[in-house]
DNA sequence: AATTTGACTTTTTAAGTCGAAAAGTCAATT
DNA sequence: AATTGACTTTTCGACTTAAAAAGTCAAATT
C-alpha cells in the first residue's frame, strides 16, 4: 500500500540515512548502502520514501525541527532580548556543528540544483528571521532596543550571520572545517552579535 | 624585446580589454576580439602581455588601484572615524557597481579556479582590512570608539560586508543584478554600517 | 493486508574521444 | 622596438559509451 504504517522503521531509515549523508554527503551515498546498513533491500526504501531527494529532505527537516524546538523553548523563558539573541546565535552554531546536513544547504549553489532544497533552505531562513524579528520586537517593546524596523533588522541580522559563515568557509580552500575553523567562526559570530546588540540598544540616559 | 616601452599602448589595450571583460566576462572574451577592437593583431597582444590571465589581472588591478587611490584621499581628510567608515562603504559600493570585474573576484569559487585570481582577491581583502583597521585605531585613539581589538574588528567588519553582498546575490537566482538589487544592497550595507558604528562607539557619559 | 525483494528498466554520471576554436609561439618584416 | 602571418598547442563543448545508481513492479513472504 502507498501509506506505510510502520513509523518506527521510518525513524530507523532516517537515522541510517543521516549517518551516511553526514559522512559521505548526498552524492556519494547510495540508496543500496543505506538499505544494507539496516538489513533491508533498496526496494524496501522506496516503499517508505518516494525518492532519494525526499529522504534527504526528511533528514534535514528533522534536524531543523530539532533546532527550532530547542530555540522555541528559549524564547519562552524570561530573558532579555539581548540574551535571547546571544542564545540564538550560540544554539545555531552548536546545531550546525552537530547536524552537518542542515549546514550544507547554506553553501552557495548547493540549494540551487534541486528546487526541493531551495524551498527547504528558504523555509529555514524564514523561520530564523521570524524568531529574530520576534526577539527584536520584544526588545523594542521592553525599551531595551531603539525603535528600529524589526523586519529589516531581522533580515539584516540573519543575512550577516549567514554571510559571515560563508565568508570564513570561503577563506579556507578546503570545504571541510577543522576544530580551529569552528572556534574562529564562533569567535566571529559572538563578537558580531555583541556589536549588533549594542548597535541597536538604547543608549543610556 | 621582452620589456615593451610603449606604456601608452598598454593603457589602450587594458581599456579595450576592460570594456570586453565588463560586458562579456572573461570566458566569452577572446584575445582576437580585444586585438581587433584597437586595430591590432592578436600576436601583438602577446608582445605586451604574457597571457590572457595576466591581462585580466592587470585590468582588475587598475580598477583596484583606482579605488584605493580614491579611498586614501578620504583617510587623509579630517573626518570622524565614523564618517570615514561610512564613506568607505559608500565608495566601495560605487566602485563595485562601476568596475564589474573587480566585483567578480568576490563571487564564490571564481577565484578558486586560478591561483592568480585568488592572490589578487586576497590582496584586495588585505588592503581593505588595513584601511578599516587604521580607521578603527584612529577612532579608538580619538576616544570615539571603545577600546576594542582593531585587527579583529577590521577582519570582522570586512567579512560581514562581503558576506552580506554574497548573501543578497545568492538570493537572486540570476547572477546579473538589477537596479533594485543595487538599491537593496546599498540599503542593507548602510544600515549595517550604522549599527556597527554604534556598536563599537563609546557610550555617552 | 502490510511489507519485502529479486529482477527489471531508466536515468545519471564519469571517462574517453573528437573537432573546432581559442590560446599561445615565433621567424620574418616593417 | 613593434608588428604580424603562419604556425603549434591547449582548451572546451559536443558527442559516445559503459558502468553504476536511481527508480519500478510483479511476485513472494510475513
Amino acid at each position: 500500500m502507498s501509506v506505510p504504517q510502520d513509523s518506527e522503521k521510518i525513524k530507523v531509515i532516517i537515522e541510517a540515512a543521516r549517518k551516511r549523508f553526514d559522512h559521505y554527503g548526498l552524492a556519494k551515498t547510495t540508496m543500496t548502502e543505506i538499505a544494507s546498513d539496516i538489513g533491508l533491500s533498496k526496494a524496501s526504501l522506496y516503499y517508505y520514501f518516494p525518492d532519494k531527494e525526499n529522504l534527504f529532505i526528511e533528514v534535514i527537516r528533522q534536524e531543523m525541527e530539532s533546532f527550532f524546538e530547542a530555540m522555541n523553548k528559549v524564547t519562552c523563558q524570561s530573558l532579555t532580548a539581548a540574551e535571547k539573541l546571544r542564545y540564538f546565535v550560540t544554539l545555531r552554531f552548536d546545531y550546525f556543528k552537530l547536524f552537518l546536513n542542515m549546514g550544507k544547504l547554506e553553501l552557495p549553489h548547493f540549494d540551487s540544483v534541486k528546487p526541493g532544497f531551495k524551498k527547504l533552505n528558504d523555509e529555514f531562513i524564514a523561520r530564523e528571521k521570524k524568531i529574530i524579528c520576534n526577539i527584536i520586537q520584544a526588545g523594542i517593546k521592553g525599551k531595551e532596543f531603539e525603535k528600529i524596523d524589526a523586519a529589516l533588522h531581522s533580515d539584516l541580522f540573519v543575512s550577516l550571520l549567514r554571510g559571515l559563515r560563508v565568508m570564513i568557509i570561503k577563506e579556507r580552500d578546503s570545504f571541510m572545517l577543522t576544530a580551529e575553523d569552528y572556534d574562529l567562526i564562533k569567535n566571529y559570530q559572538t563578537n558580531f552579535t555583541s556589536v549588533y546588540i549594542k548597535g541597536i540598544s538604547k543608549t543610556k540616559k
